[in-house]
DNA sequence: CCTCCCGATTATGTCGACACTCAGAAAATT
DNA sequence: AATTTTCTGAGTGTCGACATAATCGGGAGG
């Protein structure tokens, strides 16, 4: 595994990107680098995304910059309040159950069309993936289980050869991102995550659209009833109520060390 | 009726884009503008959306212009190829059907997420709606029917209070809503539409989720088949195949049409 | 007569600059 | 000393300008 976990963020926000349009390419580094660098908390939520600062940082001008907060802020990791400093955008865990439940019911209507057109080949490769899952599960390989867990996803989502849901569970995958991989600590909530995924390949192998569907929204869904009890416990109490209670005092300089001296 | 079909267009995208951000105002003023002529067929599928004459119609320079251009192609209302002319999107026939497809699905979920969460005031305001597109029908007013469809949407959106779900759909419902005015010409279907939201709505005041997420997943799938019988007749052989066939031919004339001599 | 190539024209992507606004520090008042 | 007011620095939104790339039209060649 010669790629850090930035990179692999990196990669996963340009195939989300590059899908959508063939943008002018520096515009999409930039968001791609952003965004890889929310995903993987260097920049945590709140903490302030200033177009001169980032400018400066990626040797542009100010204009590229403002269009890949723009794009950042479409993909719902980044608010931009009018004639303020953007940011980096802070779902609260009401947000993220929405997140999960609309995700669940995409991914099901994902299941239902994969189970129709998906081809032997493609199904063959997904089963490639969950064993690379199984594998790494096994191993306690938990960034190998994270990195197929999404591969697996991209793929599958590709089965329901439906473009228009590739794009809307995209843009919600991106959102996810960022907590999914809390969700592996629990080791019971692992194996039955493994074991929902292995079924689900066999049920698109019977064409069984009901199975599939019924699959991927438990798998979604208990990945949510985990995250709950984890941020409903630790967030609540030591993340998410500490930015409102103190306010200026974690603004001033807990954030600003992104690392560019 | 003093308001025009452009302008309700214009109200609409004014509201899903100030949902998502309060972005300045001209930007998305601009975005709303472009929009609504997208919408109510001013502009033509393909035809040229270069910047520097929209920056010269607004009076603005074309910074702004392409900030709009740039919200609109993540709204699936314009495509904008790199160093190439940005130009309204075109859907074909297959994209049509996964827009409605993906629509019907969370449209279920978000009549699941209604059933539980309306209050019985909004569950009035919704029968008033309604009631005042059985109205529109009755009298044969085929704009009062529409707008009252779409605001009917609108609302029973809202009745989820999931804003993630909220602002999928409304995503959706931008792309959708060129086609939406042409399933309504078959009267036939139109009975079925209203008793539809009528039942839906006595659903919602039942509780009853499931017959809720049936029902409109009936209703959005039966306008789907509508369109595509008649897109199929008439789209595909006189305007879809034309561009895949004569290849280069129609690019020079056929479409640059849109009127500014 | 049609096709291909080449120059003039136009549009794009990016830049640096400017007025306006916001946040925080300094100063003045109670 | 605490609170309000002023003031200064920094950031945003917008503009006009430039280099580069794409498009349109005409001319050479088949």
């Amino acid at each position: 595994m010669a790629l850090t976990n930035l990179e692999r963020f990196r990669a996963v926000i340009g195939r989300v990107l590059a899908k959508e349009d063939g943008r002018p390419s520096l515009v999409v580094e930039i968001a791609c680098t952003i965004g890889a660098e929310i995903l993987d908390g260097l920049q945590p939520p709140g903490s302030d995304l200033n177009s001169v600062e980032l400018a400066r940082r990626f040797r542009t001008s100010r204009t590229p910059t403002r269009e890949a907060l723009v794009i950042l802020e479409k993909e719902g990791l980044v608010e931009i309040p009018p004639r303020r400093r953007p940011r980096v955008a802070d779902h609260g865990l009401k947000e993220v159950g929405e997140i999960y439940r609309v995700r669940a019911a995409m991914l099901g209507l994902a299941a239902t069309e994969a189970a129709r057109h998906a081809t032997a080949g493609e199904l063959a490769e997904l089963r490639a993936i969950v064993t690379g899952m199984q594998e790494a599960a096994r191993t306690g390989d938990s960034d190998g289980y994270y990195w197929g867990n999404v591969r697996f996803h991209e793929r599958f989502a590709e089965l329901s050869h439906n473009r228009t849901l590739q794009r809307s569970l995209d843009s919600l995958v991106l959102r996810s991102l960022r907590f999914r991989r809390r969700t592996l600590s629990n080791p019971e909530r692992l194996q039955r995550s493994i074991a929902d995924h292995s079924r689900l390949v066999s049920a698109l192998e019977d064409h069984d659209s009901e199975l599939a569907a019924a699959l991927v929204k438990a798998n979604v869904m208990g990945a949510l009833r985990a995250l709950e009890v984890m941020l409903g416990g630790a967030e609540a109490a030591a993340s998410l109520q500490p930015i409102e209670i103190l306010g200026k005092t974690q603004g001033g300089d807990g954030i600003r060390t992104h690392g560019r001296g």
